[in-house]
DNA sequence: GTCTATACTGAGATAGAC
DNA sequence: GTCTATCTCAGTATAGAC
């Protein structure tokens, strides 16, 4: 990788990290990265696909981590893994990464919270996210379809919400206290429909 | 109110809704209500306040609704009133809002999303939501101060995706599984401190 | 008081010289 | 690979018509 490429990709994961995607603009992070603005869209295209690289930088070897741990999980149990063991395999990986950098967590939480590139995230996350869809699924067999997608939608939000939505470097304790609440919400009994 | 001034507030509710705050434009609005471009800094001073006006034109009857149906709920018990309960006064309204005004909705869970004048919506509604936060806080004495504050922020993101995050119209249903949801995860035992 | 026309600044994007 | 110049479109501001 060039020194440009990555110094861009460093400003751009810092500032989007501190202000939002919207917020930030081109001519801000290539002044933090000493670059002239035609070199993002020569390294990156535009800037939804700076976006992108920032994500898929770190994306990688976190979505390792969360597949390893929910394999760990799954081995030691017979038949399905807890919702609260499923939510930490998934969440975890995410605050320790922040240790090294914990702008990159906030960047995550921006692009759900934005609504942003809904379809690039889907396409880089769709193996470990099918993965942890089956898992949940498997542990909570009573449920309907219709309200186990609601509860996923449920999940989603107040993660992004937890990730972006507040000060504070602490993610490994905040993602404690959310695994207990969303474990409960999935514990919870199925609405009756009237 | 004047027509202008009118016609501006429903286009901007109906596009905010559809697309979002910030991939709406101004010159987008004004072509849909047939307005000139400078109308809307003469009516509202800036597009932020224009989407302050989108949300004060409907808060006012919720937020009446919400108090109205805490009192009721409060009336009916002796003690606290249960989380269900109490989450149900709050969201009942909007989604029953959303029957005469599906846009109304999404707009809000746009504003929470995309973190927008987060100053503007705490000033409205600060009576409200203190009222709300208050009964819970009675409802769940055994949780630290810490614990409630994250569990407020969780819930705070799962309703804002519920309501903008989705397609379709039927909100008092997913209201309906997302007061269950969260129930169960206000329910949720405080996750022990490491 | 209300609205129109127009200009200003800054955004992302792009073509072409080097 | 990099940089300059330029394009279009965004939000904003103001002068002046009615």
């Amino acid at each position: 990788m060039t020194d440009t490429k990555e110094k861009l990709l460093d400003a751009a994961e810092r500032l989007i990290g501190e202000q939002g995607f919207a917020a930030t603009s081109l001519r801000q992070i290539i002044s933090e990265a000493g670059a002239n603005l035609a070199s993002v869209h020569y390294h990156f295209g535009s800037k939804d696909e700076l976006l992108e690289a920032v994500v898929m930088r770190r994306a990688g070897p976190v979505n390792d981590r969360r597949l390893a741990l929910l394999d760990r999980y799954e081995a030691e149990v017979d038949g399905a893994v807890p919702v609260a063991r499923i939510l930490e395999a998934f969440l975890l990986p995410m605050a320790q990464a922040a240790g090294s950098n914990p702008q990159f967590v906030r960047v995550m939480g921006r692009i759900v919270a934005e609504g942003m590139i809904r379809a690039v995230i889907e396409k880089n996350f769709h193996t470990v996210l099918s993965r942890f869809a089956t898992a949940l699924r498997k542990t909570l067999p009573t449920i309907s379809d219709e309200e186990f997608r609601w509860r996923m939608l449920f999940m989603q939000g107040a993660i992004a919400h937890t990730m972006c939505g507040t000060p504070g470097n602490d993610f490994e304790h905040r993602i404690l206290l959310l695994v207990r609440f969303l474990s409960g919400g999935f514990a919870a009994p199925p609405a009756e429909v009237k």
